[in-house]
DNA sequence: TGCCTTGACATTGGATCCAATCGTGACAGA
DNA sequence: TCTGTCACGATTGGATCCAATGTCAAGGCA
């Protein structure tokens, strides 16, 4: 999770720690929707040559992160209203699969680790902390499902959403954060009593809301001052 | 869709014509789960280097249509069975979506080709004609949705459990052939009502009813003889 | 003036070569 | 006979070089 800082150790293949660095970057913002990734440019900042770039850059691909186009380069890609309504309606389905699969897998200590997180999130703690908390709150509710297909393609979603999720926080502030915190306690509290049917459902309408509440935020995707 | 035999014209970049043929190879059978892919050996077999294998193999991983390790190389996964009950419960929750976001861009020519299909699958064709029509009839249902997390997740969904689906098929045989028959006339006739949420009640049906016959059917997850 | 051509540069795609790692079987010793 | 070690072959990972493609701007022609 950590291991954040300097990773000049070189520990690992070369285009597993590539993907992992340009994954960071894209979700952390440092590489908005828009960023080209030029090959080159890339090999050089992560001192490896072009060839773990590429194979960095194909496999995010395929994971939906970057796009790339034969012979004109990769890209990290703009997401229209429609497509991000889709992502998160794709969330509505599968998180409660995820959670109903996860849920006899959480220990009591896995519970009580939610309720810090969720004791954390609920003094606004600012944009990046809440995104932050809010993202790992909601996968170590899935922490028990282990099934790749799915425990992947849920980070999947979370991840193409991420950026607007940021921008939304950000022009949205803590103004209905309080409404967060409610769904957050009813979740756990599902959780707690190991209730999957209605933690699902507290679930889904959570997921459901933000998404409603992100449709009349169609400033989210403007195209501001393109990025290098 | 064709373009099946002798693609030695080499037509479009390396890496993506070695991921089709592999794609390809994998999902009608000729490479089951278990089989290794050396890259010396598919880069001769299909004529390139080994620099456009790596790269394909990548995707692939991230398509989960197989598997690589570190140093180790890559293979075709094996899934247990609940694996791919898992995999059904998620086509469960993302068909339906798919299908609603479809069903209002399909034209009545696009209606007309799934009763075409539907009619060639009536009359019992035999195990590889009918994975072959059947995946062709469900993916057109799902083809007025373009948006590519939503429809790909759905294709991924569909080319992980397509061996498994192949064994089930071949044991199984046209026995309860019957059923797929009235499901897809029930499935279509919804369609042309244009009615999504009988429609997509009907398609959840339709597969929870493979899942659970596939969950009876253990044996289909044995591992045979290992191949080479 | 406007549009098309053309050429140089930037960038990506592919092949070959070298390095690192893994698996396997032979061999020595207990 | 069993086990641990070592060395070799097989295979993957990475770097460099070359080819192909795309971009873009300058210049010629209508």
């Amino acid at each position: 999770m950590s291991g954040d800082g300097a990773a000049e150790l070189a520990v690992g293949v070369a285009s597993d720690r590539v993907v992992a660095e340009l994954r960071e970057a894209i979700l952390d913002g440092r590489l908005p929707p828009g960023s080209r990734l030029r090959q080159e440019e890339l090999a050089a900042l992560l001192g490896t040559s072009r060839v773990p770039v590429r194979e960095a850059l194909r496999t995010l691909a395929a994971e939906g992160l970057v796009e790339t186009e034969a012979n004109r380069g990769a890209w990290v890609p703009w997401r229209s209203p429609a497509e991000v309504d889709l992502l998160y309606r794709m969330r509505e389905r599968l998180e409660p699969l995820a959670l109903e699969v996860s849920l006899p897998n959480l220990s009591p200590a896995d519970l009580d680790r939610l309720g810090e997180l969720q004791e954390r999130i609920r003094t606004w703690p600012g944009v990046e902390a809440f995104l932050r908390l809010d993202r790992e709150l909601h996968l170590a509710v899935y922490a028990g499902c282990t099934t790749e297909p799915l425990a992947g393609t849920v980070l999947r979603l979370w991840n193409a959403t991420q950026h607007y999720r940021r921008l939304y926080m950000t022009l949205s502030g803590p103004r209905r954060h309080w409404v967060v915190n409610a769904e957050h306690d009813l979740l756990l509290d599902a959780l707690r009593r190991r209730d999957p049917v209605d933690a699902g459902r507290l679930l889904e309408g959570h997921i459901r809301r933000t998404r409603c509440e992100l449709a009349r935020h169609p400033e989210v995707f403007d195209r501001g001052v393109p990025r290098s």
